[in-house]
DNA sequence: CAGTATCCCCCCTGATACTG
DNA sequence: CAGTATCAGGGGGGATACTG
């Protein structure tokens, strides 16, 4: 897409979304994440091009996102398994999820919810809190650009 | 991009990724929690170009997101400001800063940091609470399609 | 089943020039 | 400053056919 790289971004958000932030990529990891493991699984689910598909996976391999492992069936083929690095999106999918459930459906619309397996009640909502438990709004906090010489005010993010 | 539309999906991060899964959306509210207002502000911060700044703007407008009022200063352009639907994407942007903070940069690199502003302490990292406050992790919640009618196991999320 | 190989088209992207 | 208009190009997106 030649579009304007921004892996080597000072902001960790721009470069997060350089490696992730495609249409895509969020899908395939809410589905690794939802436990599944297999091409066609992947394929069926998001209804993608296989073409596509191929690119994706390829990348988040490559990412580190995901791994590939052989086949825990008696398959000749292999499974693309959530890394570490991979689980730890867990949250970002967890926010669109909340954000969306509570922006993006009509008053009576049903839709999914995520529930704590154990004893099947809704989570709660993703809070921010600081080293000492509040919760903490978007004013409460501020981007410190390096972690030794700080400008004061919000900066960039 | 003829791609296909997910307004329309049943998963809520499908609807998500729908509204603001896009390269520059995403950035464009991390410059607005940062206190961004103005057309030329995000022109200058982003480095894209002015047409396309303009549809994203449009349409984060057009999605309730951001809202246009008139110019704080005497100036007479308007402001893009963030609405409630919009503040609350707050979880989503640092969901993805804390993960590239922890991914994406090398060892010795140096990186931005959120903090929080009473005590300049850094916050701690997001996290999945159940009901009674227990740290949820990705297997420790389950998918359920409707309110109602449940399937047990992990399905679509 | 799990990809690879093509093909085409559309639209996003990025520049530049222009207007109020 | 805050956009709008226009244009070139390129790569993603989707479909289909093919292979092991």
């Amino acid at each position: 897409m030649k579009r304007t790289r921004m892996s080597g971004a000072a902001c960790p958000v721009a470069r997060s979304l350089d490696a992730i932030g495609d249409w895509w990529s969020l899908l395939i990891i809410r589905d690794a994440l939802d436990g599944m493991r297999r091409f066609g699984e992947f394929q069926k689910s998001l209804g993608v091009a296989k073409g596509i598909l191929t690119t994706r996976l390829r990348n988040l391999v490559a990412l580190g996102i995901l791994e590939l492992a052989p086949a825990s069936d008696g398959s000749a083929y292999q499974e693309y398994l959530l890394t570490e690095k991979g689980r730890a999106l867990f949250p970002v999918v967890v926010s669109l999820r909340q954000w969306g459930e509570q922006y993006l459906y009509a008053p009576g619309e049903a839709h999914s919810l995520l529930v704590d397996n154990e004893g099947e009640r809704p989570v709660e909502r993703l809070e921010l809190r600081s080293s000492d438990g509040r919760v903490l709004g978007w004013t409460d906090t501020t981007v410190r650009k390096l972690p030794s010489s700080s400008p004061k005010r919000r900066s960039q993010m």
